[in-house]
DNA sequence: CGCACATAGTTCATTCCTGCACTATCACCC
DNA sequence: GGGTGATAGTGCAGGAATGAACTATGTGCG
């Protein structure tokens, strides 16, 4: 994706302090940097991180789940399920099912397609992931990991 | 905002090994938690980040500035620049002039509402910032930005 | 001078996301 | 058994971003 462009304030203050002013805005920005790595990993498999994070609950869980079911666990709105799955049946890697216990469910399910790109985009991100991560020093990555469990939400 | 969900392997191994795996996607799931804190702080004042980083630049650079610097500044196209303007435009913030030097160019300028605007969102914003570094022990903030130096690209 | 090329801005289509309004179905319970 | 209220999916509008195609305008040079 690449969203989110940074807001730093000027530093002006050489490396003194440690950037309490712009430490978040860092943050985010090298957050950016990640993702777009990740993204363009992903880009020659044709998938983007929605659709793969959606194709890889459905390897994930064996059998089809229902669109609230995805929902809840992308932590998002049912309206964006609703339209990555269109996309996603376009594309020929989801298809829509009827659930027979409750007739409100529509339930989605991996064609072998889309078993397959999820394969492809899962090895392709693992990379990339590993990458990233061999980018940190030893010290770095466990530093790193108590910091953030203090900032998500 | 609040992109970007994570897709995380379910971890299996308790509490093991730094999460070599999830470390990655932990990390952009906590940077979209701080994303959204921001977003937060700001929805009082009727901005967003995207539209208070505009203004920001336009109160920084105390000039009229071409919509190309604002889109060079932002590290996004330049097309992105145009309708993020359009909107602040719309809502009275910024105005759009003719730049008599060079024809091809427009310059984004400031009204005095933005002015107003960007000074409301500057204060919204910085009580967020306190409060999400706060959340950081001392040691990890310097260790998180140690760390972000090699993930920044 | 005139042509070639680069640069500035806009338009359009598309992705990914949100929130709200609407319909259908289920579940409870009096 | 029939209303009431929660839950499931969709539609629609709009924000934020991308990239491609197009129009002006500026620049440099043979």
């Amino acid at each position: 994706m690449s969203h989110n462009r940074a807001m730093r304030t000027r530093s002006r203050d050489g490396a003194r302090r440690p950037a309490a002013d712009s430490l978040v805005f860092s943050f985010l920005s090298a957050a950016d940097a990640v993702e777009a790595r990740l993204e363009a990993a992903l880009s020659q498999t044709g998938l983007s991180l929605a659709k793969l994070a959606v194709l890889h609950l459905l390897a994930d869980a064996k059998e089809p789940l229902p669109l609230s079911d995805l929902a809840a666990r992308q932590h998002c709105v049912r309206s964006n399920i609703t339209q990555l799955v269109d996309r996603l049946e376009n594309d020929g890697l989801v298809r829509r099912r009827a659930d027979l216990d409750d007739r409100r469910s529509v339930l989605a399910e991996l064609t072998p397609a889309g078993r397959q790109a999820h394969a492809k985009g899962v090895r392709a991100l693992a990379g990339a992931q590993r990458a990233i991560v061999r980018a940190l020093e030893a010290g770095e990555a466990t530093s790193l990991q108590n910091a953030l469990g203090a900032l998500s939400s």
